[in-house]
RNA sequence: GGCCCUAUCGUCUAUUGGUUAGGACGCUGCCCUUUCAAGGCGGAAAGCGGGGUUCGACUCCCCGUAGGGCCA
């Protein structure tokens, strides 16, 4: 690596929610960061004001900060190379743009919208690159401001050497470009209004940026910015073009795709984890380079190396997504993922906290939802945080995404289920084979006294039962169902030790009169 | 239209000139099993095409082709 301490930055602009493909590319530079003892900055690019949003910023550091990708510097973290948003850097990109206009580096451009678009199509009729006439260049510096006094509309134009680019992305090798296919280029709408593409270099430059980790999609602007730095006399940093995430289509993942979440918000709000999202994420386009696929973010930060990330684009597959998902919340302590669930509880009507403060808002993991308890929004029965936990446990291994825990223990908290009467017909078994199954159910579970009602015990006394009649379907699956209402559901044993004797009886009698 | 990037199972990928081309997700068969999961053991499934270089190319080079990105 260079000499220089490492500093990389994530540039987004708050135009919209922080997306998905933007995490990927803040967690390689975070990676990168903390790889090699360096600083990961972040930087507003709020330029156009229009479409910059407070909202979207705050969107921004709510998904880093979801993804635990803490930043040394940015907007609301100080640093010594501030401010961090561009609308607040004006006044040095002004110093920077009049250097370029003194030097005649950059001139005032007075062509119209019809002009450049005419000019365009002659040179496409031509099969030509189609770049800028470089008619103003010609503009005299005392010309040009008599213009500009008497109101006409301009913009800056670079005007750029014709020569070869050539640079080293540190993933791809040696990358050439010719200038002259992409010609004097807009650089600025006026002296405090710089666009994209010096903007950037000067803040980069300012903010003694080493490296840059970007999306492919910027390719094509690093020639473009490495003239811009040369022109001010600043050594550009080192480039790396990290490949991009695709959607099903194989295009690049844009704002709104149907196919995909494109939010960083919505994998939250779906209940995806954080630790999975970001293993996912690091595996579309880095590999350790042997078969393993768990890792932790301070596993990754000790893993990664440039070397092994992929240089062509990976198509955003949920299903997998979806399985490491699952894999971590299988993993988890209990504790934690009930408290993770909880708020989706809440979200869902199921349940919601009796003297717990409102703002045991739900969705945000930090809270602590462990000394809070809890009301059946139907039943008015009142849980504990730990009861809600015995009510988790069951579906652990079965779940994919935190929101499905609503539906599947939701059988708890309703006073009366739901279900057709077919249901409770084993395959094997007539519908008029029922009532005495369901008699015979009520009567062994009536022998078991509330002191004994643990799962072991349940089990025993109806497996027994059970193995006699040689189908143990015929008892268990009406049980399961006449307790939990559902085709598919955790066994019937740990339902009714959860359910308590009470309302397991209660139940068996409701699948009684459904008959 | 111009410029640039990329190319191994459906998808994410290993392979850095010599492998029966390996793993994971998904799919699928079996086992376990009251259901659904989870788990265990199997299976199908890939080097874009054509030229070189080389004793030998998935691997290096060139040309196509295809996909993608940026600009307009």
């Amino acid at each position: 690596m260079s000499e220089s301490p490492v500093r990389v930055r994530m540039a987004p602009s708050p135009t919209g929610p922080f997306h998905i493909g933007s995490a990927r590319t803040a967690l390689f530079n975070y990676l990168f960061a903390k790889r090699y003892q360096g600083k990961f900055i972040v930087r507003i690019e709020d330029t156009d004001l229009e479409r910059s949003k407070p909202e979207w910023e705050e969107n921004i550091k709510e998904s880093l900060n979801w993804l635990g990708l803490n930043y040394d510097e940015g907007p609301d973290k100080a640093g010594e190379f501030g401010p961090y948003r561009q609308s607040e850097r004006k006044a040095i990109y002004k110093k920077y743009l009049a250097r370029l206009i003194e030097t005649k580096q950059a001139y005032y451009c007075f062509c119209s919208a019809e002009e450049l678009e005419a000019h365009r199509q002659y040179l496409v009729s031509q099969g030509l690159p189609q770049v800028y006439s470089e008619k103003c260049q010609s503009l005299s510096p005392v010309e040009a401001e008599k213009k500009r006094a008497e109101g006409e509309r301009c913009v800056i134009r670079f005007r750029a050497p014709k020569k070869d680019v050539a640079f080293e992305d540190l993933l791809r090798g040696k990358i050439k470009y010719d200038t002259a296919t992409f010609g004097d280029m807009v650089i600025a709408k006026d002296l405090e209004t710089p666009l994209y593409n010096l903007a950037c270099v000067i803040d980069d430059f300012e903010m003694k940026i080493s490296h840059i980790l970007r999306g492919e999609e910027h390719l094509s602007n690093t020639p473009k910015q490495i003239l811009l730095a040369w022109a001010l006399g600043i050594q550009p940093p080192q480039f790396l073009h990290l490949p991009l995430i695709l959607n099903q289509q194989r295009a690049k993942l844009s704002k709104r795709d149907p196919s995909i979440a494109a939010k960083v918000s919505d994998y939250k709000e779906q209940g995806y984890l954080p630790e999975a999202v970001v293993n996912f994420i690091a595996l579309l386009g880095w590999n350790p380079g042997d078969d393993r696929e768990f890792f932790s973010l301070s596993e990754l930060v000790n893993e990664f190396s440039i070397e092994r990330l992929q240089t062509s684009g990976a198509v955003f597959n949920v299903q997998k997504l979806d399985w490491l998902n699952g894999f971590y919340i299988r993993k988890m302590p209990l504790a934690e993922l009930t408290n993770r669930c909880v708020p989706f509880l809440i979200q869902s009507g199921l349940i919601a906290p009796l003297w717990g403060k409102a703002e045991a808002a739900p969705l945000v993991y930090s809270s602590d939802f462990t000394v809070l308890e809890y009301e059946a929004v139907e039943t008015k029965e009142k849980y504990k945080f730990s009861d809600l936990a015995r009510m988790i446990a069951l579906y652990q291994e079965r779940l994919k995404k935190l929101i499905e825990i609503s539906e599947l223990i939701d059988l708890f908290f309703q006073k009366e289920l739901n279900y057709p009467t077919e249901l409770l017909v084993w395959k094997k078994m007539e519908r008029g084979e029922l009532s005495p199954v369901l008699n015979q159910l009520e009567t062994l579970l009536l022998r078991i006294q509330e002191g004994d009602w643990i799962k072991e015990k349940l089990e025993k006394a109806i497996m027994v039962e059970a193995e006699k009649i040689g189908d143990r379907g015929r008892l268990l699956w009406p049980l399961r169902v006449a307790l939990s209402g559902k085709t598919a559901s955790a066994g019937p044993f740990e339902i009714a030790e959860v359910l308590g004797r009470r309302k397991t009886i209660q139940r068996i009698k409701e699948a009684q009169k459904k008959l």
